[in-house]
DNA sequence: CAAAACCTGTTATACTATTAACAAATCATT
DNA sequence: AATGATTTGTTAATAGTATAACAGGTTTTG
C-alpha cells in the first residue's frame, strides 16, 4: 500500500527510526521485528508496521526486517545520503549550544553558517562556525543557498528577522523564540517551544492520574 | 461542558494561550476574542473556543473573553500561581543554555539545582544554580523535594541516570537526550529531540507541495 | 517433511482532534 | 426599544491517528 503522501504522525517518527536502525546496525544485527523494534523506540509495534507499510513492503513475513535494508531505504527517504547544510541566526547561549550540538554525526545536517547582531562576533568564527552580521545575512543565504533557519533571536526580534529570512527564500524555519511568527503559507515553521514543553510536563503531572494510559507513552 | 480531564492536544496549548494573554494583558488589553487571539497564536478560532470550554463558559457571547479573568485562571489552572522548582542533571553545552534560559520570567519555573560528574564544576555555581556532584543526586533531589528533571546528560548516560533518578523519587523527566529511556509507567518523559525536529522539518520541505494544507500550520 | 512458532501487511475498529456551522446571547447604534 | 453586528458555546461533520486482530506467508523445530 504505497503512498506518495505520508501521515504527519509517521513522518515525525522516521528519524527516530532511523537513528535506532543505525545503533542495531553497528551492533552488528542482521535482522529485527517490529515487536524488538517497538521496546526500544517505545512505539506500539502495530504502528511500526503501518508505518513501514506506507513506503511498500519492506520486510519478510515469519522473518522480519533487514536491517540493512531497511537503513539504506530510510537513508535516501530521509536525505541522509548527502549533507543538509542550514543556518543558524542568533548566537546567544542557546545557539552557542547549538553550534555545538552534532547534528552531523548522527542525521548529516551541518549548520554551516551563523548570524549575530553583536558586532564582536560577527566576524569571528564559534565552534567552527563563520558568523557573519545581521546586514550580510539575506545576501550571505542566497549566496551559500540555505533554505533552512535555526532561529534562536531574542523574542522580540524574532517577527523582523523571520520577515528577512523571507527576503532570502528561506523555506523552513525552527522556531526557537516563545513568538508564533506570521509568514507567508509556503514557509515552513517548526516551533520548538521548550518553556511550554516543561509547562505541559507539570500540567500533566498535576492532572492526569498515576493509572492513567497516558503515562505509558512518551510524548514527542 | 465542563470536564476533569483535558484533551492532551489542548493542555499542550494551555500555556502557549497563557503567555500570549499576559502580552495581551501588559498591552492594556481588556477583552479578546476567540478570532484575534487566534491570529496571534496560529490556532483556529473554533479549537480556541473548544479547547477554553473545556473549563466552563469562561467567555460572554457578543463580546469575547474578559483578558484579565482568562488569565488569573489559566494562571491557577497551570499552577503559574506558585513557583515550581525543577533540576538539572548534565551541565554540558546545552545544560548551560538552559541554566541561563529564563524560564521563571514567563513560567515560574526555576531551576533550582544542577548536577554534574565533572569535578571542576561540581561544588561551583553556574549562572546562578548551584552544582552538585553525581554521587550527590539522588541525596540532594530528596532533600530539596524536586520531582521534575531536565536531562541533558550524553545520550550512553541516559537510561543509567534516569534509573538513578527513579531512585530520588522523580515524577517528570525533560528527555534532551536522544535516547527512548524505560521507565516505570507513574514517571511521564516529555522527549525533546533536537535533531530529529531539524530532520522532520527537513523532510516536510521534501516531501510537501507548496500548496498542501500542512503548510498553514505550525508544529508543536 | 509436518507441525509449531513466528511475523508481516492489512482490515476493521476505536480513539482523538479539528473545524464548519449555527442557535443563543450580548453589545452597539440609531 | 428595535435593528444589526458580534461572538460564544456546542452540535454535527470530518479528518487524523492508533491499535487490535488475523489471514497469509516464512522460518524453525521435532
Amino acid at each position: 500500500m504505497v503512498q506518495t503522501v505520508i501521515p504527519k504522525a509517521t513522518a515525525k517518527r522516521l528519524p527516530l527510526y532511523y537513528r535506532y536502525l543505525n545503533f542495531l546496525y553497528n551492533a552488528g544485527k542482521k535482522k529485527v521485528s517490529s515487536t524488538e523494534l517497538s521496546e526500544v523506540v517505545k512505539v506500539d509495534s502495530a504502528t511500526i508496521r503501518r508505518d513501514f507499510s506506507y513506503f511498500g513492503a519492506l520486510g519478510k513475513r515469519g522473518y522480519g526486517y533487514d536491517v540493512e535494508t531497511l537503513l539504506n531505504f530510510f537513508k535516501k527517504t530521509l536525505n541522509q545520503d548527502h549533507l543538509t547544510n542550514v543556518a543558524l541566526v542568533g548566537v546567544g547561549n542557546l545557539g552557542h549550544a547549538l553550534l555545538n550540538y552534532n547534528f552531523q554525526q548522527t542525521n548529516n545536517i551541518r549548520i554551516s553558517a551563523a548570524f549575530d547582531v553583536n558586532p564582536e562576533i560577527a566576524g569571528t568564527i564559534q565552534s567552527g562556525v563563520p558568523v557573519y552580521a545581521m546586514d550580510d545575512m539575506v545576501n550571505q543565504l542566497k549566496i551559500q543557498q540555505i533554505d533552512i533557519v535555526i532561529l534562536t533571536v531574542p523574542a522580540e526580534d524574532a517577527q523582523a528577522v523571520s520577515e528577512q529570512l523571507i527576503q532570502a527564500g528561506i523555506k523552513g524555519i525552527m522556531n526557537f523564540t516563545p513568538m508564533r511568527i506570521s509568514l507567508p503559507a509556503n514557509v515552513r515553521v517548526q516551533n520548538v517551544d521548550l518553556a511550554n514543553e516543561l509547562q505541559t510536563l507539570i500540567y500533566f503531572l498535576d492532572h492526569y492520574s498515576k493509572k492513567d494510559k497516558l503515562h505509558h507513552l512518551q510524548s514527542s
